[in-house]
DNA sequence: GTCTATACAGGGATAGAC
DNA sequence: GTCTATCCCTGTATAGAC
């Protein structure tokens, strides 16, 4: 579409500092991933990241939507089985990145305030996340014990509370535990 | 403790500061609690504030254990009933102090970082609560579709992720979620 | 459009006077 | 035990160079 070199540089910087910023927090924890260390990891200054991105929480929004297109939390209508296969690789997967956990929880929090540029983002996914599990684990059948809304809730609200435990404590089994609530509130189909 | 605390006074303007920085903490939002602003109602400065609590975050970390002192996360022997009607009266006080639950929540993510004053505090108390769990709720009986250390990291979880999901919706509702997911997973014996 | 330099307000923390 | 003064670091707004 554009022709001029410049707007792609620009496309490059973003995604740098982007993956930047993650880098930093992964390995030096929230706190310490101010502007001036990941302006020096990208090698400009901590304007330049301004120029980009108005603010630090806006920045750290915009890794969090970058992940989420990557990961397509998308509306794919699969089977229960299918969906607790795929929900259970993201938690995995997670396991591999401290720096999103990191990010996204801290984000959480902060994003209590209404002000904060990430209120929506949260309040915007997490709808669409009860959403697909409701379409993939509440509608399906009548397995579960649960209304599928309650259901839903349940299911994130664990998924976002083991990880304040596995933060903590890097040895508590995420995957295996959220596998183990799932097959008690949505048994599946004994293959015997 | 004991030794710090041996002036009457002294002991008086923590209670003080630790309310107030409570108080501060509900009306404002973390973000906006700085020393300052607690000094201010407490009518010091804030180098008073770091002569009581070595720092900021020893300070919050202390608001975090008085809390528990007061809520007798104790290890009682309680019926399956009883445990359930005490963890959800807690969990409907919390709706009521909102600026304990930002800290909370806030304090679990920042003391990932082992270096943070509250690291230990959090470990020591989710294996106590859990601890508790599996006293009142697992080895009474075999009702539990879970493992008991499992039901217990499941609740405590959930409970973790609720108040994330309420602090950005207050309408979401805890106890309710909460009552509904015990019931599924630790089914009363059915009164009829 | 991309970025540096500069300046500023606010934060927490420290040293030493009272 | 408390304050004042100071220090350094943070995020950010602005001006202007390229």
């Amino acid at each position: 579409m554009a022709t001029r070199g410049s707007y792609a540089k620009g496309v490059a910087r973003r995604e740098e500092i982007l993956e930047s910023a993650l880098d930093v927090i992964g390995r030096k924890g929230y706190q310490n991933a101010s502007l001036k260390e990941i302006a020096e990891v990208v090698g400009v200054t901590p304007a330049a990241l301004l120029h980009y991105f108005g603010s630090k929480e806006e920045l750290f929004t915009e890794v969090l939507r970058k992940r989420d297109e990557h990961d397509g939390l998308d509306p794919a209508r699969l089977s229960a089985d299918e969906a607790r296969t795929a929900f259970l690789d993201v938690i995995r997967h997670n396991t591999e990145v401290p720096g999103l956990v990191t990010l996204f929880s801290r984000l959480s929090v902060d994003a209590a305030d209404p002000e904060h540029p990430a209120h929506s983002y949260f309040l915007d996914r997490s709808a669409r996340l009860r959403e697909s599990i409701v379409d993939n684990f509440g509608a399906e059948d009548r397995r579960s014990t649960l209304d599928p809304d309650t259901l839903a809730r349940v299911i994130q609200a664990t998924s976002d509370g083991l990880q304040l435990q596995w933060m903590i404590d890097p040895t508590v089994d995420m995957p295996g535990i959220m596998a183990a609530l799932i097959d008690a509130l949505h048994p599946p189909t004994s293959p015997a």
